[in-house]
DNA sequence: TTGCAATTGAGATTTAGTTGCAAAAAGGAG
DNA sequence: CTCCTTTTTGCAACTAAATCTCAATTGCAA
């Protein structure tokens, strides 16, 4: 998993003329080690944790050339800061956010997925990518 | 619309115990003066521009009490700041933004919406707001 | 090995939003 | 209307996330 995801990573940095650095590799074997929604900062911590040295400005601009290869994504903004989640080795879906807990449900509906493609059709948009966030209260919570 | 708005507000004021101050009944016209998405900004300019005085603050301490109230909501979270759009007097709607101009497709498609109350069925969720953005290009940016 | 473009870390900076506080004012009770 | 308590305001100081600057370093291709 982690081998494809790397190999995905320096395609994609030779393919800009940019560098597979040892930062970069930290950090992308960060992300790809934990398997849940993840902020900047939660790397920034786990790498140091580690006794690596890294600093906070190269995790930063490490995290879009991420999004850009396409492993990983923004999944929802909580209170706070923007969470990502891994694209590569994960089918596409939807999140349920408990207001109260903070608990993140995860969920696929196909049917959604048509009815958007139906919509981008009809105002003639292409879509690049959606974002559906139901806020809420979870079972323990309500 | 104004004068209903202003109602809604004023009774939510009072049984809160605040007060409908001058500075608030000014964010309240200006928000409803105007009929797209807005941020703080915008009508911080607006209500200087117009030779009233007000700061930030008041306006930032003032826009949870309309969403509070009902009468706004976030609609996206686009660059840079959050931007609101009124509830009241408008239908529920979801976004289409594009990537290249920043322009903003509304939409509503009952069936999403069904779907999505049938997904909070399923995992005991229950249901506060939701918010769908489909990001991708417009016709003309395409 | 060399040269150059890309990268790094540290700290400064930006930006959006929040907060503390003293002065002002709303609005209910009388 | 006047008084009194509580809320509100503006300002400036502050916070936190993210971005930028720049000198020193490093990857990598020739
Ligand atoms: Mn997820
Ligand atoms: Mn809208
Ligand atoms: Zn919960
Ligand atoms: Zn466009």
């Amino acid at each position: 998993m982690l081998t494809i995801a790397e190999g995905k990573f320096r395609n994609y940095l030779k393919q800009k003329g940019l560098k597979f650095t040892p930062e970069r590799q930290l950090v992308l074997e960060e992300v790809f080690s934990l398997h849940k929604h993840f902020e900047v900062e939660d790397i920034f911590i786990r790498i140091r944790k580690k006794g690596n040295h890294i600093s906070r400005a190269t995790i930063y601009r490490t995290f879009p050339l991420l999004v850009e290869s396409g492993l990983i994504k923004e999944a929802v903004h909580c209170q706070g800061g923007v969470r990502f989640e891994h694209i590569y080795g994960h089918e596409h879906h939807d999140h349920l956010v408990c207001l109260k807990c903070g608990k993140i449900i995860e969920f696929k509906e196909d049917r959604i997925e048509e009815l958007q493609d139906a919509i981008c059709k009809r105002y003639d948009f292409t879509p690049v990518e959606h974002k559906l966030g139901i806020r809420g209260y979870c079972k323990r919570c309500r």
